[in-house]
DNA sequence: CGGGATCTTGAGAAGTTTCAATACTTGTGG
DNA sequence: CCACAAGTATTGAAACTTCTCAAGATCCCG
């Protein structure tokens, strides 16, 4: 009698993944793949709204995004919110807690959401004897923290319109990276939570979209974005000047 | 004939440097602290305004502040700059450069400034070895990324008397930290440049200053800097509601 | 189809920037 | 050692961007 592989949770690794080239190292051998795979916990999905983690709890391990979104978010005791960070399929998450070893933020799935889960520990066993795992690990951070810079200087420097038009490009190119039209996706997260990420109030979210409709750059439906003008998006986002901004976190 | 030591640029190492509290791992043999000096080149000291390395020049190495102060931005083509951060005695530059292999920000010496230059590769190599490195590198790399991630939340959610509150809180937790005193000390950057850090004009900067000094929390004299209400300050900066804030690198 | 959440829109208020003019430092050369 | 120049800091007034508040429209899930 053959197995039958259940539906719900069917049988997923690293070898035929699609996200394996944002999530792993160029130079793996097979060896290694199969090596992390066998560490690597692949939970139920998460519903929309479900956390992944919460702000102070103990850190274990990292998550890969495989289908679905994240967003990352400190709750203050006063009930406010400010959101950090949203994460796509082929997104890590949770490498801030290394140090203090817990988590400085809660992760809660925006829609469906299915991760890989990586225990910490033991990806630190694995990486001591595999140079390209190590330095994957050392990339992939690294590159967050430019990332971050970045944004920084994005949220700081430039105004409401520019910064809009820097998520919705780096989105763009993310949701392009991962097979998907760059020219038509849907916003996974609220004019609110967008507001939120960029310290924007809502309305102002609301004024800023309808200028860019205005200036025919996108066309909105709900959370439905079309750019209609990726190369005047793009130098609105960078600022005219081309600033070389690295946007999008993979 | 007993050797002697030069005077200007005295044997330095890891093991009775002052700061390797703040450097090095807690856990790591004298072996390996031993190893790890062998590969740490001691360049002679960078003059104010010399660069330790270009936006967009080569990764070679990253290095730590021995003495002296440095600032981090990025030069746009149209002359604007971006400060993208302050670094102190004990704290490491460069992490930044790891993933696309070329600095995404120039280093420039405030004051006069040594530091440790730790090429990379070889750090890479020693870390396979020793599991107290390799994790110590994550660490390292770990707390800048929760503490870049905090700043922008400083930045977007809070106002400008919020946010130079911030700074001075954290450059007196680490001046603090390096055994200098957390009420007075004077600042490496000046207020053009610290304002740029923090998304402020320099006008609101000496408007901001003026209105701490009112309120009887700051004391300034130029550059020179004395905290007269921490306990104040602090509560400022967190935002009244005991904000769980991890401020400054290390 | 109802009802709660989400989004839009307008008007006034608040905070920050810009511009312009003046004062202050700091380093340098006479 | 002083004077000067160049950069740096302060101050005021007007302009601008974004926020807040309030109300109405729309969407979407059950």
């Amino acid at each position: 009698m053959p197995q039958v592989t259940p539906l719900r949770q069917q049988r997923t690794n690293c070898s035929d993944c699609r996200l394996a080239t944002l999530c792993l190292p160029e130079n793996l051998d097979d060896v290694a793949v199969n090596d992390l795979d066998g560490i690597i916990k692949r939970p139920r999905p998460l519903d929309r709204g479900a956390p992944l983690f919460h702000s102070g709890g103990d850190f274990r391990a990292i998550y890969a995004i495989r289908t679905g979104a994240v967003k990352t978010s400190r709750l203050l005791p006063n009930g406010d919110e400010f959101v950090s960070g949203f994460y796509l399929p082929g997104e890590v998450i949770g490498l801030d807690a290394i140090n203090y070893n817990n988590h400085p933020t809660t992760a809660v799935a925006l829609e469906t959401t299915s991760v890989c889960e990586v225990p910490f520990s033991d990806l630190e066993k694995l990486s001591l004897n595999r140079p390209a795992l190590q330095r994957h690990m050392m990339r992939i951070m690294s590159r967050e923290l430019a990332t971050e810079q970045t944004l920084n200087q994005v949220l700081v420097h430039r105004s409401a319109e520019q910064r809009l038009a820097v998520v919705l490009v780096s989105l763009s190119d993310r949701f392009g990276n991962r097979g998907l039209s760059p020219k038509r996706f849907r916003l996974p997260m609220s004019r609110h939570e967008l507001g939120n990420y960029l310290g924007l109030a809502p309305e102002t979210m609301s004024r800023i979209f309808r200028r860019l409709e205005k200036q025919e750059l996108v066309c909105t439906d709900g959370r439905d974005i079309t750019l209609l003008n990726q190369t005047e998006l793009r130098l609105l986002a960078h600022g005219e000047s081309e600033v070389p901004l690295r946007s999008g976190r993979a």
